[in-house]
DNA sequence: GTCGCTGCAAAGTATTTGCATAGCC
DNA sequence: GGCTATGCAAATACTTTGCAGCGAC
């Protein structure tokens, strides 16, 4: 099979830093991965907690953050209440639905993608590093039923 | 005098909505405006209790949140712990400085700008009807130290 | 006079922290 | 075996909600 080693760059990351590899943070990865869209930390203890039962929420937040740090995953503040964890870690944009509550991904372009973004910040003098994109409104579903009443 | 009549567009748009035009709600507005730059519920309601003292937060996020959806300010959530409003509703980013934790304005590029976004999203198949650019790194000062050491 | 807004108190939720133990290195 | 990560519990912080009284219209 061409079956990549699984984890084999999360675990380089780790070591390549001196932390521990250990199985629950295997499991969140693999289990963020696996969801494959924004999560909360909630989904992802729910997901994993089949296959590791005393595996504990304030785990499951320290290893999403330690994700985000080690540029596996993105955190999304969507201000849905939960703070959103995503597996994808290339350009986007999230747009909140006012009428359903829904996250959903919108495509950028490269004219206004995030790296763009970033330049703009340094030759404002700052050193930006990562940009959010939050945009509100109705997501496509609602947004064609709108437009069909 | 050259002074346009103090919260004549507030008042006009609490009016028109058939809502009711009390002291909190100019207060508070006044407030948000006097600081001038993106501030807590907090915050407000500190600079408010001096001439107001029995004003209470939980007026202070309605009132906030009403001048949002007014078009009077903006929400900015930085996950800084508080949310933060923003008097300036012109397009610009909000950079939070991972060093020092200050929140900083960016101001934006004609091609990247907040309506290039929305037009983006439109395109996707959405209504999106506001964006929220949040960046992450070091701000000015903080970048300015960096490269001095 | 009516009905919406305010103030107070309290609840609810998301996230972080402290500490003892387990387990990776 | 040392030291980090985990699990548990509790604490903290922000924001919202319920309800009674006040005040704008």
């Amino acid at each position: 099979m061409s079956t990549p080693p699984p984890h084999a760059e999360l675990v380089d990351a780790l070591r390549g830093r001196g932390m521990r590899v250990t199985p629950q943070r295997l499991l969140i990865h693999d289990a963020l991965e696996r969801i494959g869209r924004h999560a909360t930390a909630d989904d992802v203890l729910r997901r994993v907690r089949a296959q590791q039962p005393g595996l504990s929420l304030p785990t499951v937040y320290a290893t999403l953050d330690l994700l985000v740090e080690l540029g596996a995953a993105r955190r999304v503040n969507a201000a849905t209440g939960a703070a959103l964890y995503d597996p994808r870690t290339d350009p986007h944009a999230h747009l909140v639905c006012e009428r359903c509550g829904a996250v959903e991904d919108v495509e950028l372009e490269l004219e206004l993608d995030e790296a763009a973004l970033l330049e703009r910040a340094r030759r404002a003098g700052t050193l930006a590093d990562a940009a959010e994109i939050v945009l509100r409104g109705r997501c496509r579903a609602c947004a064609a039923a709108l437009s069909a009443a």
